[in-house]
DNA sequence: GAGGAATATTCCTGTCAAGGAATATTAAAA
DNA sequence: TTTTAATATTCCTTGACAGGAATATTCCTC
């Protein structure tokens, strides 16, 4: 079982961070430049960045006075194969609950 | 692009909550089982159990004085889209980072 | 080197969520 | 029908976290 990172998650688990990973998505940005397409103001668009880096969702390069961010796969992947892991095992119990329900029976009455 | 509810992310962003789905996996439990199995008290358990339940990662059937709760596959499978669609893209994009600095110096010197 | 961008950091405040303890609810059993 | 088991709910307190505003830092340009 891959193990997930409560890091990740939580770091996703806020809208503005999520918006933020979207918009990574089509490519690197400035910190200006989220800030502007988001609507945020520019301290809490650091904040975020940060929050972001720091679960290494995110990485940085300075270019001068900017810092361009963009996003690492790794915890994508990560995130994927624990889902898939997941699934996996979820699709045989699936649809067992009958064989469950017997399980707990028996365990009443033995 | 498949939406990602946040609900989902903040719901498993909790470790004990993260702890809950884990042991579901391997099929459905009550609340006593899990609460037993992971060292919660009763109450705690039940309250993880109801924001699982209200994000839609969990499902509840009762059986007489018991609670028998088990995974839902859907919220796993938006997931799972969502992040491999955000893959595809990823993909396209890594290693592009010297394309977009061109892109940026051509902003400033047109 | 002074002024101005771009970004990060700090401090403050309010909100929200998690745990503890007690209690309510429902069903089973005696 | 009283008691007991299983679970849910409420109230309270505390800690974490997000936003606002101000300020610090770094680098560029003149």
């Amino acid at each position: 079982m891959p193990d997930v990172n409560v890091s990740t998650l939580s770091a996703l688990s806020e809208p503005n961070r999520l918006n933020i990973v979207e918009l990574l998505r089509r490519g690197p940005l400035t910190v200006g430049e989220i800030t502007e397409q988001l609507g945020l103001k520019q301290p809490q668009t650091s904040k975020h960045l940060k929050v972001l880096s720091d679960s290494g969702i995110v990485e940085v390069k300075a270019e001068a006075n900017r810092r361009i961010y963009r996003l690492r796969p790794e915890p994508f992947q990560a995130l994927d194969s624990w889902i898939r892991s997941f699934q996996r095992v979820m699709q045989e119990r699936f649809d067992n609950l009958d064989d469950y329900l017997k399980e707990l029976q028996d365990k009443e009455k033995p």
